[in-house]
DNA sequence: TTGTAGGCGTTATCAG
DNA sequence: CTGATAACGCCTACAA
């Protein structure tokens, strides 16, 4: 840690006090368009309640003054902020960065602001962001919520909500349909000569990872093939190495995990172990994150469009703020099977 | 796609229009606690103003209230928000993930939230962000920006900016001292045989590629090895694969590329024509992305601390926003050597 | 179509 | 130490 000397330091901006010349206003505008300051209020803001004279002169005249609204002063009457929330789970899992991505986009490109905050996994920590940011923002978007389901639909109630990674009834939510992707990734598998199968189950509460478990069991009964369910301490690379032991002693052949993280520690310690992946074991994570074609081989994987679902939600959200009505049921995003290397025939 | 249904749909929450019950005020408090709202207005932001008696009548009807502060409305008279914001020219790029979170991070260990906007790469996209931001944050952060030192200056003397992986003459910035990391990825080079390296460039416009190719100089002069600088077409995964040949050709057994994206796509090609990493030729990438772990071997890269930068750069901000001089030259953060498996001795 | 006036919730100034 | 009162910049009935 290197720090810098403290000679000549750059400035305090100039600071904007009661009296300085700050930025223009809708009455330095008024005044250089010859109009009244409400006059140039509905100009810049609805472009329909005012002549296309006078419409012009107001433009011109903002344009000249490189005017920009004052979003604070406009909030204020209004309460709209053009701005949304969102609410991570945990900013270091790389799960969240596509939604975050996913959100940013869609809602930039409708002239709406990104607030983001993380709760770190806490459920007090998240409600507390939640309440504080929803005094902010236009609507809010949680992504995989800690909190009850109660206190989430108390935050609905009071501004647009939108939920990723959890249905909750009453609540607008966005969620990846499993089924899909998990029936394409078993019968693959069991297309490939796999009978047995295990499943790396993610955190007890985890909401996702029981519908992952139970689209398992599912596809696994429709092809035949057997399924057991064990459980892993974490949902990350560690986690996935510290499973390995426990696959190798379930006897399966073909493994899906509930993440890409388990996917590859687990295929980083079978391959130390000297297993061959995939002549000997495959392995199929969940949710194609960034880097899953990384390793080597790439890992085979269930993606789940988390870009899509945060630019769903936002959409969402967005749509609600128009004075839509959310949709009546779960928006589901379809999951699909992304074959790479690390799944594959059973050479036996 | 699956589209929800629309029965039942979920209702638009009751909006708050002018007359209606909203959330409570300082003057419901003052009213309750039975003083003046200016009262209750110091109680609430300067606990010194006020005796003790009356700020906790206060702070108890606060209480009892569920009173929350309109931000805008603080907003409006004193011009802070408690937010700061952050551009980054790529959402998509993992190396402003770490970044991301090392602003939000200290920003919200310090009550601020995060406002997050891309740039898209271009630099109008950046400015008209910027500008927009600007009326509506504290503070700024600048990540990797594209546009002139001249417009960024203009910026910063308007509010307080800091600047991420560049450096700006006035502008407070935070930059990873590349030097130190480089020297100890060449001198581990040469300790292990290699005696030509190569180095693969970043995009031409990148400020941080040229320092980064000046330090490899630097380093391999005073280490008596041999350095190229050879180019690449994008800084990507994609990237990494097109410059495999031209790697090849120089005839250079160690390589340092730009970033890690390079370096994993350039490993991956290199195996796929047979070779052997690292007994045939040493990858070295640079920064530590998230993933650079996954590949086999690991890579072994400079590791540049991009939480800590976006760290820095938010406290850097907020220090500034208490009534601090910025620093007076840029702030350099360390970077050092991680050596993993993607490098080692030269079996000639 | 445009001007007038009042208010949004808070802070800041100035008396008392 | 506390109470009145005027901004802050914009929006929106209401009146002209």
């Amino acid at each position: 840690m290197t720090d810098a000397m403290n000679a000549g330091a750059v400035a305090f901006p100039t600071k904007r006090g009661r009296g300085e010349k700050s930025s223009p206003t809708i009455y330095d505008i008024a005044k250089l368009a010859g109009v009244n300051p409400s006059t140039v209020s509905r100009a810049l803001s609805k472009p329909g309640r005012v002549s296309a004279k006078t419409q012009k002169i107001i433009e011109d005249a903002a344009e000249q003054l490189n005017y920009q609204v004052n979003p604070f002063a406009r909030a204020l009457p209004t309460g709209r902020t053009q701005t949304i929330g969102l609410i991570v789970a945990d900013i270091t899992n790389p799960t969240f960065f596509d939604i975050i991505r996913g959100a940013e986009t869609t809602g930039s490109a409708r002239d709406y602001t990104l607030v983001l905050a993380e709760s770190a996994e806490s459920p007090e920590t998240e409600l507390i962001a939640a309440r504080r940011m929803l005094g902010t923002v236009d609507g809010l978007i949680l992504a995989s919520p800690r909190m009850d389901d109660e206190k989430i639909r108390a935050l609905a109630s009071d501004k647009p909500v939108a939920v990723i990674n959890r249905e909750i009834e009453g609540v607008p939510c966005v969620v990846p349909d499993v089924n899909k992707g998990i029936s394409q990734a078993v019968r693959s598998l069991a297309a490939n000569g796999h009978q047995q199968l295990a499943y790396v189950a993610g955190p007890p509460q985890s909401w996702m990872s029981s519908r992952r478990w139970e689209g398992v069991q599912t596809a696994c009964d429709w092809y035949k093939v057997g399924a057991v369910r064990l459980e892993s301490s974490k949902p990350t690379v560690d986690g996935g190495r510290q499973v390995a032991r426990d696959v190798l002693a379930s006897g399966a052949t073909a493994v899906i995990t509930y993440n890409d993280l388990l996917a590859i520690g687990l295929m980083q310690e079978l391959q130390a172990a000297g297993m061959q992946v995939p002549d000997q074991i495959s392995i199929v994570g969940f949710d194609d994150i960034f880097g899953a074609d990384f390793t080597t081989p790439a890992l085979t994987t269930i993606r789940s469009p988390l870009g899509e679902c945060g630019s769903r939600a936002a959409a969402l959200l967005l749509d609600m703020l128009l004075g839509h009505d959310g949709p009546a049921g779960p928006v589901r995003v379809d999951t699909e099977l992304v074959v790479r290397g690390s799944s594959g025939r059973l050479i036996a």
